[in-house]
RNA sequence: CGGGGCGUGGCGUAGCCCGGUUAUCGCGCCUGGUUUGGGACCAGGAGAUCGCAAGUUCGAAUCUUGCCGCCCCGACCA
C-alpha cells in the first residue's frame, strides 16, 4: 500500500473515485447518495453471495423473500426499532402522477392519490417478517424460523459516502425465531462466527469479533455481536452485525407458542445482516496506488492472459496457444479470462487488469511459443517471471491459495500492529491522533463516559473483544474501575 | 439541517474578478497510416442548449436573484 495512498486516503471520497470508478466498479448515479453497480463489482457481489448462501444453507437456513413497503402502523409497532430508524425513512405518500396543467410535458403529484395510510420503504425488515412470523407460528413445532432474504434497502442517511454508506443498499438480513433463549443466542453467535469466517478466509480482511457497547447496539435488540475491521487509513469500519432480539418483537408483534407442556411463550429472535458495504471493505483493505487488489477466491477471473505479437500470422498462433492454456485452466476450475481483442495493446492490458485487481496475469508472445514459457505476473506483489507452459495448472495452483493468504496476512499485520495498549487520556489522544488504529483502554462501562471520550476524541467504543482475557484496571478518562480492555477508534 | 467549496463535450479542466467574433487545453472517441514483450506515434475529424429558471444589458459562461445538484466539515448512521 503505497504511502501516496495512505496519505491521500485521509480524503476517503477521493481515494474511491480515483480507484473504484476507474476501476470500472461503480459510478455515482443522479439519485442522491446511490451507487450504479457495473456489471465486474456486481459480479464481486454475486461470488459474495455464493459463498455465503452456501454459508447459511449449511447452517440450516432457507431464503424467502419479503415486501419492499412497510405500512407505518407495522413499523412503528416495535418502539425501539422504529425510534431507531425514524429518522431516516423514505416514505411513500402517493401512488399516483397526472399532467402538469402550468407545465406542458411536466408531472406532478395527483393529489386526489394521497395515500390513506403512509407506505415506509424499508430501512430494514423486522415489521414486515414479524407480522408475517405470528401468522406462522403456533406450536413449538413451527420453530425454529430460520429465513435469509436477499434484498435492498433504503435508509435517508444525512450524508452519503460511496460503499459506505449509500441511501439504498444491497444486503442480506436473517430473521431467525426460536423456542428458547439460548437457542437464539447460539444463533446470534453462530451467524457471528459464519461472518468472521467469511470475511477472513474468503476476502482476507482480518476482522476482530465482539460486542457492540449499549450506545451502539442495534434499535431493538438486546445485545449486537459484530465483526470489526480496521482500513488502511486507521479508522474503524463495522463489517457485519448480528443482533440477539430477546422476546422484543415477540412483544411488540405478540408471538407466542404452545410448548410441548401446553404452556403458552412468547418467541426469542435474533436478525443479522451484512451488506454492500463489505466491498468498500474489500477495497479499503487491499487497493493500492495501482488500483484494486482482489483475493482470489473472490476475484470474479482470477487469471487473465494477454496475448503478445506483431504480425497477424503470429496473432494466430499467439492466440491459438493462449486457448489452449484457457482451456487447460478452466478444467483445472480457475476462473480465467482470455483478452485477445485487436483492439488494444499489452501494455493498456496490463494496466487494465492491474486497475480491475485480477490476482495473476498470463502474458504470452512469439519468443514464448519457442521457449515454451509464458511470463506470470503476480497483482499483489507486481512481480514477474517466466514459467513453463506445462506447468501452468500446477503453479497457478498454488500460486492462488499463496496470495490470498498473503493479502490477509499483510491486512492482519497491519492490523495488529495498529492496536495499541494505552492507560493515559493524553496518550490516547496522542495515539488517536498520529496513528489511528485500534486503541485497546480501560472503559467504566457508561454511556456517559463513552459519550464524552466520543466528544473529545471522535472516537467510540468500537466492541468489547470476546478473545480478551478479563484484566483489572481504570478507565482511561475517569479512573473508575473496569474489568476488561475494550477497543476505541475513529470509525466509517 | 448548519458552515465551506464547486457545477463548462464521455472524463478532467481554462476562461468568470474587469460582459464583446467561431468557448481553452489534456484524456477518451472516430478515420487513415505507421506500430504492438508495460498505458504507442503522426495526420485529419466528430462531439458543449457553459446545472436550471428569471432578470440586467445592444450583447451573458462571465453581473443579479431564485432553485436544483455534487463534494468536504459537523450533527445522524451499517
Amino acid at each position: 500500500m503505497g504511502k501516496s495512498l495512505t496519505k491521500r486516503s485521509q480524503d476517503y471520497s477521493k481515494w474511491y473515485n480515483e480507484l473504484v470508478v476507474k476501476a470500472d466498479l461503480a459510478e455515482n448515479s443522479s439519485v442522491r447518495g446511490c451507487m450504479v453497480i457495473k456489471p465486474y463489482g456486481y459480479s464481486i457481489w454475486e461470488k459474495m453471495q455464493a459463498e455465503l448462501d452456501k454459508k447459511f444453507k449449511a447452517t440450516g437456513h432457507e431464503n424467502a423473500y419479503f415486501p419492499l413497503f412497510v405500512p407505518k402502523s407495522l413499523f412503528e409497532a416495535e418502539e425501539a426499532n422504529a425510534e431507531g430508524f425514524a429518522k431516516e425513512c423514505a416514505v411513500v405518500t402517493h401512488y399516483r402522477l397526472q399532467n402538469n396543467p402550468d407545465k406542458q410535458g411536466k408531472l406532478q403529484v395527483d393529489p386526489h392519490s394521497k395515500l390513506e395510510e403512509e407506505l415506509i420503504v424499508r430501512p430494514t425488515s423486522e415489521a414486515v417478517i414479524w407480522h408475517t412470523y405470528k401468522k406462522w407460528i403456533e406450536s413449538y413445532r413451527d420453530l425454529p424460523i430460520k429465513i435469509n432474504q436477499w434484498a435492498n434497502v433504503v435508509r435517508w442517511e444525512m450524508r452519503t459516502r460511496l460503499f459506505l454508506r449509500t441511501a439504498e443498499f444491497l444486503w442480506q438480513e436473517g430473521h431467525t425465531a426460536h423456542a428458547t433463549k439460548e437457542e437464539a443466542i447460539e444463533e446470534t453467535e453462530l451467524i457471528n462466527n459464519v461472518y468472521a469466517n467469511f470475511a477472513e478466509n474468503f476476502m482476507a480482511i482480518p476482522v476482530i469479533k465482539g460486542i457492540k457497547s449499549a450506545g451502539e447496539t442495534f434499535a431493538g435488540a438486546e445485545t449486537t455481536y459484530c465483526i470489526e475491521a480496521l482500513m488502511q487509513d486507521g479508522k474503524a469500519l463495522q463489517a457485519g452485525t448480528s443482533h440477539f432480539l430477546g422476546q422484543n418483537f415477540a412483544n411488540a408483534f405478540d408471538v407466542k407458542f404452545a410448548t410441548k407442556d401446553g404452556k403458552l411463550e412468547k418467541v426469542w429472535a435474533t436478525s443479522w445482516g451484512v451488506s454492500t458495504r463489505l466491498m468498500g471493505a474489500l477495497i479499503m483493505t487491499h487497493s493500492d496506488d495501482q488500483g484494486l487488489v482482489l483475493p482470489p477466491n473472490l476475484a470474479p477471473h482470477q487469471v487473465v492472459i494477454v496475448p503478445i505479437y506483431r504480425s497477424d500470422e503470429q496473432r494466430e498462433q499467439v492466440v491459438k496457444k493462449s486457448k489452449e492454456l484457457q482451456s487447460k485452466l478452466q478444467a483445472a476450475d480457475i476462473r480465467v479470462k482470455l483478452d485477445d481483442r485487436d483492439t488494444h495493446k499489452p501494455g493498456w492490458k496490463f494496466a487494465q487488469y492491474e486497475l480491475k485487481g485480477v490476482p495473476l496475469r498470463i502474458a504470452i508472445g512469439p519468443k514464448d511459443l519457442e521457449k515454451g514459457t509464458v511470463e506470470l505476473a503476480r497483482r499483489d506483489t507486481l512481480s514477474k517471471e517466466f514459467v513453463n507452459q506445462d506447468d501452468i495448472v500446477d503453479i497457478v495452483n498454488n500460486k492462488l491459495p499463496e496470495i490470498q493468504s498473503k493479502l490477509f496476512n499483510k491486512a492482519k499485520t497491519y492490523r495488529d500492529n495498529h492496536i495499541t495498549k494505552v492507560d493515559d487520556f493524553d496518550e490516547f489522544k496522542k495515539v488517536l491522533e498520529d496513528k489511528g488504529g485500534f486503541l485497546s483502554a480501560h472503559w467504566d462501562g457508561t454511556q456517559e463516559t463513552e459519550d464524552k471520550i466520543k466528544e473529545l476524541t471522535k472516537a467510540t467504543v468500537r466492541l468489547i473483544p470476546f478473545d480478551k482475557h478479563p484484566e483489572d484496571g481504570q478507565c482511561v478518562l475517569t479512573g473508575k474501575p473496569s474489568k476488561q480492555r475494550v477497543l476505541f477508534a475513529k470509525a466509517y
